[in-house]
DNA sequence: GTGAAAGCGCTAACAC
DNA sequence: GTGTTAGCGCTTTCAC
């Protein structure tokens, strides 16, 4: 009797062998089948895929990946897996993956620089055939390694520096610009501004547009408005509580992210500062709640399911050839109570 | 000259070979230090890492898996990425996982049993060596090709029936209870509950403890006043226009999901329904924001990071000894304004 | 303690 | 059209 290798029993995986000699045919001929490559006789063709269904076959990944010496998966690398902007980024990744027949593993570097590039180390080692990334650093993340095994990268939402890397981002600076020039047109005389880090574009950019919009409106930049908080929710409400232990305070507020929105309304509760009537206040991202809350939160809303599918067009088209491309799309400003003076 | 393998140059990737040669020795020495398999001496692997570091040489994923027939990653399948609740309980998978040497992929079923059956297949295919899952559907989600193949499992949130398979999930029955008695201690007479679909344990489960509550205060269930919908915001929102649509209201309502409790908020500010004076409200799922919406929201919390700890712990003594084991969490009911009577 | 060699499951080059 | 065969990079006997 022999050992039972498991034919027509669920246990156990059947290998390419198992399938031809069910079949009758050679590995070969099964492969060719099941990847649609050469002509197969539409007889043998039947007979492998009456096997493999019989059989449960599914290639074994990892073979495939060593003889191919590539995958069809996409690592996506993303600073933050709890913040709802990135989560949304994501699904319009994950979507546009899907339809060029890639698949997306999903891997957190929770804004550590560390974690990070081990992250990159696997992608490396599991021969992925391209990563989208957020990076942890606009200076300091180290994206060299894929660079130099030519494993294609789109970077999205943080503009790293010193790479030519294709980038889709939203147009970050005018975001924040047409943020405070509506404040500003509200009617708001000294605004203030809570960015991120200095190692984010996305804090660079956003305070950037920021003072654009105080520059052109011929207001003065106050130095003591301007905070840099981490792009977290205990981040908005140090902001506000510094902000609020000095005697001259703004009266309205550009947050330039929504974790850190959320603290900073928090603390305003706590303090019981009224919005809009002592502080006007413009976040950053749209969300669900945003028009549940007492004010309703006025934002600059991002595309975030479109900055997904757009990384996807532009890393399953990525090439060596031609420049980088860099996609900046458009912010939308929408207006609810908490940025209009009663 | 010919061509120019890759020494010293970074571009390419080093195969063990490679190192090898390098430090003078056989491939298998270097697997062996590589591995920290059989003793070698200290100049050796002195040698051995040395080319390791100048040549940036990591080991190939697939050659190693499918030499080892085995990986070190785990795969987590959930319903909705974009649902706080399964970030957060991915957080504390991930987390238990590197500490115990695994990598976690995340895939997104996106509640269609579609695409969960084919990110299971997949799982299979790569060989990862667990699952932990957050199924589709109680009843249909096929658990058993993972099961053939002997992959361990744990079951996340919602319960797979006819599988023997271990769970982690909040004690959502006694949630439910807790939220509903809240709101009959705080003095309502006409509690209704908004769960989810029957195909989800959780749903269920959430509407038997808010039936256990009304049947210890020797209240009657009105049926007109149990809705089922989506677990999603537009779920929400439905029922509470239908139950708005008729003469009779209740005038306190559970709503068994996060998700689903924003969009009710949302319908009942549309309807100018007072909260709570017209209604109590109690939501599932404590968030940042929960405290920030007016009134400010009553909820029950799932200790969602623990359940995925929890996942991973179980995940990682995984056994075909002894029974399936199931561990219930205790929710804790967090009382804001939604849900007292002014 | 170390190296030689076999072989994991698959695909692609080549032979028929 | 189809089969035979070599070999992807690694780990693991086995022999020394």
């Amino acid at each position: 009797m022999g050992p039972d290798r498991g034919e027509g029993v669920k246990s156990g995986s059947a290998r390419i062998t198992d399938v031809a000699s069910r079949a009758r045919v050679s590995p070969a001929t099964v492969s060719r089948v099941l990847n649609g490559s050469g002509e197969v006789s539409p007889e043998l063709a039947r007979r492998v895929r009456q096997a493999v269904e019989e059989l449960s076959y599914q290639p074994f990944g990892p073979a495939r990946a060593l003889r191919r010496q590539t995958t069809s998966v996409w690592a996506v690398i993303v600073a933050d897996i709890e913040n709802p902007f990135f989560t949304s980024v994501v699904r319009g990744i994950e979507d546009g993956a899907r339809q060029r027949g890639y698949r997306v593993v999903l891997c957190n570097s929770d804004e550590d620089l560390a974690k990070e590039s081990e992250y990159i180390d696997i992608t490396i080692a599991e021969r992925v055939s391209g990563v989208v990334i957020a990076v942890a650093s606009t200076r300091q993340s180290n994206l060299q390694p894929l660079i130099d095994r030519s494993i294609p990268i789109v970077a999205i939402d943080r503009r790293p520096v010193g790479y030519v890397v294709d980038t889709v981002l939203a147009d970050n600076r005018l975001a924040a610009r047409q943020a405070t020039e509506h404040l500003i047109e509200a009617g708001f005389t000294s605004i203030g501004c809570i960015t991120g880090p200095r190692r984010l574009s996305t804090a660079n950019d956003r305070l950037a547009g920021y003072r654009d919009a105080l520059d052109s409106a011929g207001r003065p930049v106050i130095d003591e408005y301007v905070l840099r908080e981490d792009f977290r929710e205990g981040g908005g409400y140090e902001a506000v509580t510094a902000l609020w232990s000095k005697k001259r305070r703004p009266d309205a507020l550009v947050v330039a992210n929504n974790q850190m929105t959320v603290g900073a309304l928090h603390a305003l509760l706590d303090l019981g500062v009224k919005v809009p009537a002592e502080v006007g206040i413009v976040g950053f991202d749209d969300s669900p709640w945003a028009s549940l809350v007492r004010p309703q939160l006025s934002v600059v809303a991002q595309p975030t399911y479109e900055i997904g599918q757009t990384a996807a067009e532009l890393l399953s088209t990525a090439t060596h050839a031609g420049g980088p491309r860099h996609v900046l799309l458009s912010p939308k400003l929408v207006i609810r109570e908490s940025s209009l003076r009663p």
